[in-house]
DNA sequence: GCGTTACGCTCAAACGTTATGCCGACGAAC
DNA sequence: GTTCGTCGGCATAACGTTTGAGCGTAACGC
């Protein structure tokens, strides 16, 4: 592979002059910049980008960390993301933690050695131990967070608004006429859990419904536990007419505790839900589903990521919270 | 930051020492050995990845190129491939290309000039223009083919058996009972349309069934030609009883093209399909589907790449082919 | 005609590593 | 006692760029 010291030799020139022509700098004569534009092209060189980041000590590279990329969440999310960056000249790679701390953790430090200009993260517990994420932060790492925003830490996020999707699910499942409307939550640890579950309240509270103190239950957002949970709501006497859960996975379980039990929906019970299978609007059962823009949540958290390394975003953290889309499904 | 001088300084050690601690040579003293990494650890001195790439003149990250990391595909790919590369030390970056053979020559350029250690690829079209893989195999750059396999290009490869696929799933429609059995084949610039029609034909041919011309259509593995072609298949009389597509968004199509006319599965017709949603076993309809192993594909391809990278893998091309597994759906 | 300025280009010093050659000290062998 | 290995450790030259200092030439003002 041929270097800049090549191009230099065959234009005749020194390598600095290359290195002009190069980087576009306004300082190359028509003639030799055409003779350095003819070697390069002779020898199809590339400059060597590792190189170029050791002394530019930037690697226009950005690292992303989420939980699980087959997580149908998370595709759309670094599509956007991927997107974005490749039309302001940066790369992408990412990283799967299964929403494990110590493999956060590792990935920081693999990160800082890969020197990235610039993170987007989602982090794995909110409510959770963020020392890393802190330290990352006061050594100068530029961070967005997706989604998810850790406790008490100054920095900058894109997240959708949690609250309004779930009430106006709800408030749709009411105005079907439904009163027994049960919920089953996310994850104790993770802030959006409870954002989700005040909407649910928000959304009885301002229809009047009384909430059961058994229509609510924790679950942990996979589907085994979307599972259980439905299961037990499901025999509760009188059967809610309608369950909320608070993401997808858990939203197969409870689909799957109906089938055990012969229920069907929409004839049985009404199901709304958090997130969306974008490919499954032909499939039945069809849940009222609060669809959350992941395209836009990468997009938009990763041009205020290279906003942050380019220094062209204000001082202090800017929070940016996107709309969610309701679809109604079958009642 | 501190580099390794400080590292050296701070310990009172010559650069070159700590360089050998932090290989592991076995040229290291109790005692110094001790005072170095007490110094590392002081400090929280991480290595400097780049200025290691340029000076080994590896970057132990492998590039991969997928079309579109959107499709149900390809996400479980990524992470098999994902996971094993991190088993080994090495980062992944993955471009999408959305199957346009333009951006898959930028990439290539990108990745040349990024000096990645090896490439995963899904090649954009099998038949068409693949000089710029020819050229960079030619340059050493060590690549396997996932997935597909570009014409006439003695390279690595891992792929499904797809004609075995597409007839064990024919073969289940025909055993159930199924004699007018229709398909919808992909894109025919790709050999694996041309492999799912064999299995087709094979399964009808070994079952003495007659195929009516009018039953194999050519779509172009998108949702839209599936639901054109299931419309028309849907309105010949005598209405074929089963459709078989080659991939899963053109069965999304052909449920859509159902629905429209009245008709449901698998009252009025059963569909076989390759490809399969992982989340949906719980929705309907329930086609009997294909399943390919691609978390499998990806880690395999992963490990034979690595192998090549790094003088393990024996010379000459290596076709690994892996088995779909069939799901038997509603008949 | 000389000093100044502007311009175009070259030179060489970084960037943070690894690897190679080398040196001094210490034992062992003769 | 001299000669050799050997072994631990150091100094330093790369790796391929960018960048600022430097320098020769030409144009210009006085």
């Amino acid at each position: 592979m041929p270097t800049i010291k090549d191009v230099a030799a065959r234009a005749g020139v020194s390598v600095g002059t290359v290195s002009n022509v190069l980087s576009g700098a306004a300082t190359v004569t028509g003639g030799l910049k055409r003779r350095v534009e003819r070697a390069i092209a002779d020898l199809n060189y590339r400059p060597n980008h590792v190189a170029r980041s050791l002394k530019k000590r930037t690697t226009r590279t950005l690292g992303m960390i989420i939980s699980d990329i087959a997580n149908p969440f998370f595709p759309e999310l670094v599509r956007g993301a991927e997107d974005h960056a490749a039309e302001r000249g940066y790369i992408l790679t990412a990283f799967n933690t299964d929403d494990r701390l110590d493999r956060e953790r590792q990935v920081f430090d693999l990160l800082r050695s890969r020197h990235v200009d610039g993170l987007l993260l989602v982090v794995a517990l909110e409510k959770d131990e963020s020392a890393h994420v802190a330290r990352a932060l006061a050594e100068g790492l530029p961070i967005v967070c997706l989604d998810r925003r850790p406790a008490k830490l100054a920095v900058d996020s894109v997240t959708v608004d949690n609250v309004a999707g779930s009430q106006a699910c709800v408030r749709h499942l009411i105005a079907e006429g439904h009163r027994r409307i049960a919920t089953i939550t996310g994850a104790a640890n993770m802030y959006l859990s409870a954002e989700r579950l005040e909407g649910y309240r928000r959304a009885m509270a301002e229809a009047g419904l009384p909430v059961d103190p058994r229509w609510v239950r924790e679950g942990d957002f996979r589907r085994e536990s979307g599972y259980r949970h439905g299961g037990a709501l499901l025999r509760l006497t009188p059967r809610p007419t309608s369950i909320f859960s608070g993401n997808f996975p858990m939203t197969l379980g409870v689909i799957e505790a109906m089938r055990d039990l012969g229920l069907e929906s929409p004839r049985d019970v009404a199901l709304g839900t958090f997130d969306r299978l974008a490919l499954a609007d032909v499939f039945r059962p069809r849940p009222t589903a609060v669809e959350q823009p992941s395209y836009e949540i990468g997009a938009q958290g990763t041009r205020l990521l290279i906003d942050r390394i380019e220094g062209l975003a204000p001082a202090g953290p800017r929070h940016i919270v996107l709309d969610t889309i309701l679809h109604k499904g079958d009642i």
